[in-house]
DNA sequence: TTTT
DNA sequence: TTTT
């Protein structure tokens, strides 16, 4: 039987997004995602960051390339996945990542725009999602009942 | 600046979902879902049920209607909407209905099976989405970092 | 068997929140959340801004009502949960409303300044519970408002 | 400024929970969660299981010691958490795991009785929180294993 | 290492 | 109107 696999996320991007083209033509972004969290400890105030990798395929990795970068805040809806690899030494690795499947840019405005003089692009989704999840609803007429 | 509006539920279908063909070949599916709480109340036992007016269209009506019955227990994934209408009394009313985006079904195989000596068919997506939301993730691959 | 009922909305308030005391001591406090997707039809943006009545308990409700005012940017976590009140002709009517059950503040820190003078205090919570999440929610009197 | 890191996961376990009590009494329970996809590949049903691993504390470790089994099927909130630690050669090595933060038995009643005869307890809560989550969360020393 |  |  099925299951249901879902991470959502808010926080600030720690680096720019990296971008790569596989062969095949397929987009893949990766960044590192900052959430934290803020407690009391003995009467003193204590954050604990926690870091995420985040990775976006295809249209994602595009939008997210273009809209994306580091110090931005951003909601992440996506899914674990934890995958091995093997690093230089041939030691092999397990990595957990965050596969994102939408994201929503949160903050001001002006924390998108590219450059101070330049405005946001009329067409930057706020909503942006997985091309293979991705897709307007329509949806908005009135129900019959 | 753009929001988050998304609603998780597990609960049970109070009734057989109810489909609609609109002008134009839309399908729009609707039913009850009961999502409920037990806690304790002066060392008592107290179950408190909340109803929620779950409403899918194209694609996924079609899908619940097939495989969704009274009684069973789903995951259902979507967003608030209120939407205001008006009652034979001509008076102005407002319900809020949360529209699914997807949805997987819970429990035992068997509880998805048309009757005691069917199965059911090989082809029942365990998590099925709109299908402008929809689509097979095939990212598979083993990432290149 | 119980179920999930869960609500994640980011949002800004459309007014400053509402508080009451009602008797024996209980703090509610309450206000509207405008959640907005951007999508487009026929290569027009439309923006479609749904609205969710937010209500909080007790020590949240305090928190709320010191640091969220109209404007502001909040990630909310709650319940759905449906009631009935008469409304001034003694019409039956029904509200759905989302109880919350933390809160996180989003946005720049500035905007959670009371004056332009001022700094956030130390105290502030960044995420923000229902003291009373783990145990029975007695909340299911009918609201005073 | 805060985040949101929240995982959603609804899967079986994979093996009974693993509990500990440290020095001072607190107590840790984990346990490997699966949660599956499937989906159509090339017109063949594809499974793609991701494997969690959960760690509980306090009261929740209790209750989870208590009712979950090997091959129950849960719904578990928690949030992720990355940390270090070095294995039997000395060489560093990272996890990421999700720290329960409340869980709900999803199932049959039945699948959560201890034997045939057995009738779970009345005391039974369908939705468990970590007592502590309200406050400061502590965990963050070396976990045991 | 689960489940269907 | 569901389920335990």
């Amino acid at each position: 039987m099925s299951g249901i696999n879902k991470v959502i996320l808010v926080g600030h991007l720690g680096k720019d997004p990296e971008v790569r083209h596989l062969d095949g033509g397929v987009t893949v972004a990766s960044f590192p995602l900052a959430t934290s969290e803020t407690y009391n400890k003995d009467g003193k105030r204590v954050e604990q960051t926690e870091w995420h990798n985040i990775v976006l395929w295809r249209g994602l990795a595009e939008v997210a390339s273009k809209y994306l970068q580091k110090g931005k805040l951003v909601y992440i809806e996506g899914k674990l996945r934890t995958r091995s690899f093997e690093d230089k030494e041939k030691v092999k690795k397990y990595v957990t990542e965050i596969v994102a499947e939408n994201f929503t840019m949160l903050g001001r405005k002006s924390d998108f725009e590219q450059t101070p003089a330049a405005s946001v692009p009329q067409s930057t989704e706020p909503k942006i999602q997985d091309e293979f999840t991705i897709g307007p609803s329509d949806e908005n007429g009135d129900l019959p009942f």
